[in-house]
DNA sequence: GTTCAGTTGAGCAATCTGCTCAGTGTTGTC
DNA sequence: GACAACACTGAGCAGATTGCTCAACTGAAC
């Protein structure tokens, strides 16, 4: 067991809704999907309570920010100071995300920057930081598929039970 | 010139405190920054009109939707098929993002999945995927930094100009 | 000196919020 | 079948919030 049930049809609606129109009231929410005020208040509040949702910080467009570039860089780590590293490279403010991987590389790291000298200086940073071996840096050249999760929500709001049956 | 100028000062920490407190009502955004609720609403409108918000899917945590399991797979392209790879890969709805990289691998496309066999079924397709020459699947083992923007959000909440001066 | 965008404070009707309560299924259990 | 647990519903209420518009003020640019 994951600890929390997976989120049912009518959160995934509810989800839906909230992709649709992010600041609806709760008022419209319910309209929409033919529930009571009061039980979509309860749902949004579970949702809330149990995680479900991450920080806004997530939507905003590091572009808009005036960071228009970004890449990802790969780097292999001294092994068992993965930690330390990860705590390194929180320091970079331009460091947006950092993820431990298996297989070759140990970090996947996400990086913005102003410009290519911009981010020709933070690559020097994330390699300087202690713990780090080798990195490989590659530009985001084009966004192919925005961050989406539309397709599994639909599929969990149209099946009763859990994502894969 | 990028189009639009990038955000200001109290553009950030406007986006700061929603990130605080992501449905709080525009009244208390206002008195939280110190600014007429007016001027919140104008801010709230244009950052919205300006595309700086991105959509609310992002917030959504896939693991408490039933997908705990995350991947990266870096594939290799048969050259000038990039559009249709992308294509054929959003009809996965396990695909959650897909970036065109530069450098030896092409893409990089981040899956989640219900499990280990659900990962290894969905790798097939992205492997299958016409025009997909090689993959190489990264488990997505631990967060080490979640996505965030705080850091550069605080930057640009401090300086008056633009990001990197 | 004038124009212009951004901000402010005020006002208004309509809506929304947070909260509580009791009633109504729907389940699952013994 | 009886019963408890649970989610959903509809209703109510005082108070806060929304969307909108207006006129006035500020600072900067020209």
């Amino acid at each position: 067991m994951t600890g929390e049930e997976p989120l049912d049809a009518v959160d995934a609606k509810l989800l839906l809704a909230l992709a649709d129109e992010p600041r609806a009231p709760v008022m419209a929410l319910s309209q929409r999907l033919g529930l009571s005020r009061n039980t979509v208040q309860a749902r949004l509040g579970k949702l809330e309570r149990r995680g479900a949702l991450q920080s806004f910080e997530r939507r905003i467009d590091p572009a808009a920010l005036g960071y228009p570039m970004s890449a990802v860089i790969t780097t292999r780590v001294t092994q068992r100071r993965l930690e330390e590293v990860a705590d390194a490279l929180s320091r970079i403010p331009e460091v947006v995300e950092v993820d431990g991987l298996s297989g070759d590389t140990d970090l996947l790291v996400r990086v913005v920057a102003v410009d290519a000298d911009d981010l020709y200086r933070i690559a020097g940073q994330v390699l300087a930081s202690p713990g780090v071996e080798r990195t490989s840096t590659a530009l985001v050249m084009r966004r192919l598929v925005g961050h989406r999760l539309a397709p599994l929500l639909e599929r969990s709001a149209e099946r009763p039970g859990s994502p894969a049956d």
